[in-house]
DNA sequence: CGCAATTCAATTGCGCACAACTCAATCGCG
DNA sequence: CGCGATTGAGTTGTGCGCAATTGAATTGCG
């Protein structure tokens, strides 16, 4: 991985009563979406070490979570819980179901439904991911009521920016 | 875009004085990817709709933007401020050199290198993109302060997942 | 100087995200 | 009941993210 760059400082960002110009704006843009790109990139890259004596990838631990806490679910339940659809889920389940994790049945009483079970080896596999959330907690370097707290803001943007979006391509 | 699931809410999350079990690790653990997650993945859909009739994707963007900024620089310059290697950033580079936005042009004092520049139609762009800040801040529905403090939280996150990262493939 | 090590961009391969579409199963209204 | 609308999963195509590799240019050490 490449090594951080010496990150684009503000020259300044005094507190001004008016309202920040354009380029101003165009700054502090720049700044959050790189944040949080570059956030969400750093615990990918963290997850992807921790994760590797696994087998599986990040996407891939996630669903796996969701089957460990929930049990069998259908496709649909799963896409719900992580807010992806089936052409994101279909081919990763497939791979989970290839590395013997998961099984993929249809639902008998509604043939359209794809009921994704675990195998002994996905439930036993819990025990290994075990160490997992401590050893990322602590590479975060923040204390848990931070993270919770990181946590509370992150979704309240992302529910205002998800019900910001439909309104958004009509606009002006 | 799916809409938002009823959120897997924790049934507790009282601030036990004793070191939390795994289970509940785990929990927290996916919240935080979660949401994270969850998160980035509502800026790209925001950032999709604003960008549209721009013509660029949200990691073209954090390029032009890069450009606007600094003007000329070479690949490797436009990777260090993105966090992206040129497995990335070349084809999206060549993309952005078919939309008419920029050149590639080795450069002549150092024929490895390859010198990213504006067209006058990249250069132009920069102001049609000028309002795409602003809606983007107002669709997060947070003060400008607490965006600046969401930024600092996540840079912070993203300086010691890195820092940590080597470590941990050694450990235990 | 000469050659090995390094640097930079590009390429390949794999997996994920998402839009657009297909297709079968189910639902629901007349 | 019959038929159009909806639902659920899968497929296709595009673009990003990253590891690994390639190949050319440059650097630096003996």
């Amino acid at each position: 991985m490449t090594a951080l760059p010496d990150l684009p400082e503000p020259p300044d960002l005094p507190d001004l009563p008016e309202p920040p110009a354009d380029a101003e704006l165009l700054r502090l843009d720049r700044q959050i979406c790189f944040s949080l790109n570059a956030a969400s990139r750093a615990f990918g890259g963290v997850y992807r070490v921790l994760l590797k004596d696994l087998g599986l990838t990040y996407p891939q631990y996630l669903v796996m979570l969701v089957l460990w806490e929930h049990g069998d679910l259908p496709v649909k339940r799963i896409g719900e819980y992580l807010r992806l659809d089936s052409g994101t889920l279909s081919p990763l389940l497939k791979r989970l179901e290839a590395a013997g994790l998961v099984r993929r049945e249809r639902s008998p009483e509604d043939e359209r439904s794809v009921t994704v079970s675990l195998t002994d080896e996905g439930s036993a596999l819990r025990e290994r991911a075990g160490r997992v959330p401590r050893r990322l907690l602590a590479a975060t370097g923040l204390p848990v009521e931070e993270l919770a707290a990181l946590r509370a803001l992150l979704d309240q943007v992302t529910l205002a920016l998800d019900t910001a979006v439909p309104g958004l391509a009509a606009e002006d």
